[in-house]
DNA sequence: GGCCATTAGTTTCAAATGAAACTATATTCG
DNA sequence: CGAATATAGTTTCATTTGAAACTAATGGCC
């Protein structure tokens, strides 16, 4: 059986070590990095950003689709998706078999933003990810992609 | 020169392969599922927490190391110390030498919480990497060093 | 056809958050 | 010393957020 001053060494947590925390504090810094850059020129807000940069991929989405593909939850896209229709940067147009559905899709206007500001954060991605070795970096894909599955049991857990 | 075609498929973004959001749902999701533990069970926030942590591994800080050590800002800091001293979790000394400063630490009660917590937080980031092989955490590991030193430069520019 | 359960999306309301102003104490420097 | 400046921490206020209630429409299913 294990000291109490044994027991105690096991239970330390070290912030600085501790990978949770570790996650946060670098998502944090890179997700703010670029947040600045289109929330200082285009007045978008992140979730904003996000409802636009699926927009700009695919056009024609629901607000469910969005939600699903962002993972953000439906009352924020429709505060993002509204906050952009005011600003004539997205549009929405009524599904023609479902009475409930709009399908959006980006203005001009908010292509040419979004036009604007995808190699802008591609930049900053191709930035961050220079600290690392092109052998480095598949390492870190294919790590990120199992932690992902990894954390998505642990989310139905 | 790239064709206009060539150029926007350049430009493309693509969400699922796009480094800051990958890190931020994964950032998310276990943060959550350990905030689902600590939260559940004895009614803390994670910024509540979070102080929690660093007090639990060393007493007598003032307010402002603990928003160094944590990356939180001061207010955030100032509120989780208040709700943890209303609760009775955290107490606060006068410095001596300082009348500005509060010395902060764990009561017993916030103590008895913190061992609690701690072993179901290394627990859970324990299963979360049990995803990986220990040379790939060993990689993992160094690569989030690197990126996060990245992240530091990225954050000051 | 007409009830019942479901789904899309919005609104409401309370709580969390952050920036800026504020209080109180310390420090610097003429 | 004492005015000016800086720092620790709190408060205020406006904004953001999220959960739950709500509205409107659809899809069973008898």
């Amino acid at each position: 059986m294990p000291s109490s001053a044994a027991r105690k060494a096991e239970a330390r947590l070290e912030l600085e070590h501790f990978l949770p925390y570790r996650l946060s504090v670098l998502s944090n810094r890179v997700s703010d990095a670029i947040a600045r850059q289109y929330s200082d020129r285009f007045g978008l807000s992140i979730p904003e950003w996000r409802v636009m940069a699926v927009l700009g991929g695919t056009s024609g989405l629901s607000a469910r689709d969005v939600a699903e593909r962002t993972a953000m939850d439906k009352v924020q896209v429709s505060r993002a998706v509204e906050a952009l229709v005011r600003a004539r940067r997205a549009a929405r147009a009524e599904d023609r078999l479902d009475g409930r559905v709009s399908r959006l899709a980006l203005t001009a206007k908010g292509r040419a933003i979004y036009d604007e500001v995808v190699p802008l954060a591609l930049h900053l991605e191709e930035v961050f990810l220079s600290a690392l070795a092109p052998e480095e970096r598949r390492q870190f894909d294919a790590l990120m992609a199992k932690l992902a599955r990894q954390a998505h049991l642990l989310g139905a857990g």
